[in-house]
DNA sequence: AACTATTTATAAGA
DNA sequence: TTCTTATAAATAGTT
């Protein structure tokens, strides 16, 4: 239907391959309208071109996902179900697990143990609870055990801090504005001190080492 | 292209509606062909009559599941990613949930106690485990004390028998063939004894009462 | 399903 | 791409 007669075979020349592919692309989107609307019919074309663009046609009445869901059930051709079971199957799975994890933990709490639960069972779980327990507390004590050592080390490093403290204090010789004891009084609290200490001190004749102790901050309100 | 022109809207008259989707689908899957042909393209033609019978083109290169996929990637629309991103999220949290479940078991037998546990809630796994342990030891001990009662229920029973046998062998007077104690005897296995019995006594004169009990079923061999 | 008058699509050219 | 137009192709109404 034109100039001439064309035989119905890829046409070589690029440009009036693709000069005809926009003509007759627009043919076919009339057709399938007119088809839609005169028959009543649902339509999909999607059309790709030999460069891989996309065009496509959908009749107003639906949408591409429900032709397509349509079109599998028709056809009985799998587009994506096996994907889709396989994820299904695995979800099952989880939820499986789930509930088995949950009734063990149930059962690790105390409940559920009326429900098919032998006496053999009920013996053994008794059991593990009991090393469960040992194990926990024994974890406690270890915890507690090393926070003891902590607070020793700090304690410790508190002391030696006051002690440089109070030996810089005594190689100044007496303090003109104050007459107590400066352990006492240092060992009292480490910010009340700390804070008396740099209002009296003059901050370059203060070097003071106190190691890599908790409260080496306390050269900096030194300061 | 007709006797007539017609205008594009639908047509009322079934039969005819009918008669024209047949002749425009062999039309447009032409046209489809031919696109193919002539310009190298990709086309997937899916159409549904009125009457919701399927016809489809696609271009021999491909299949639709392959148009389907290009489809979703090029135009970005989403035909059942809505559905599987659900599912998949919701397999996410099932596994989630799974390894939240996984490490509270681990906990609670007594590992993974060194990470992320902080001295209280130590504290606190510790008073569960114990409530636990209790409630366990409970469930068992009224589990034992349960099939205790059951054996001496069962044990009253089988004493009842005895007593009833005996009873009846001192009713018959002496024994010409055995001068034992029979209390004993009777007291060894009760397979024994009701053996002993129905080889020597009468079926007639016996209707041993015997309740509800365990053993009921002995008087069925004594008959 | 076949026929055919007529409309519509489009190949080639601009 | 778009317009034009001669011509091929599709098809509406009829049989």
């Amino acid at each position: 239907m034109g100039r001439g007669k064309i035989e119905i075979k890829r046409i070589e020349n690029t440009t009036n391959r693709q000069v005809t592919y926009s003509k007759r692309r627009t043919g076919i989107v009339k057709k399938a309208r007119e088809l839609t609307v005169l028959c009543d019919a649902e339509v999909s074309l999607i059309m790709f071109s030999s460069t891989g663009k996309l065009s496509e046609f959908i009749s107003p009445s639906t949408t591409t996902k429900k032709i397509y869901d349509q079109y599998q059930q028709l056809s009985g051709i799998d587009l994506w179900n096996s994907h889709y079971e396989k994820m299904q199957e695995s979800l099952k799975k989880q939820k499986e697990t789930n509930m088995k994890l949950r009734k063990e933990i149930r059962q690790r709490i105390g409940e559920s143990l009326d429900d098919d639960m032998s006496f053999d069972e009920l013996r053994s779980l008794e059991q593990d609870l009991d090393e469960s327990v040992k194990l926990v507390r024994d974890r406690k004590y270890h915890m507690i055990a090393t926070q003891t050592e902590t607070y020793r080390k700090k304690l410790r490093n508190l002391q030696e801090t006051h002690t440089h403290l109070v030996r810089e204090f005594e190689a100044r010789g007496e303090d003109p504005y104050y007459e107590g004891d400066y352990e006492a009084l240092l060992g009292m609290s480490s910010g009340g001190a700390a804070h008396l200490v740099s209002y009296r001190v003059q901050p370059s004749q203060h070097n003071i080492q106190n190691g890599e102790g908790y409260y080496g901050s306390h050269n900096v309100r030194l300061a």
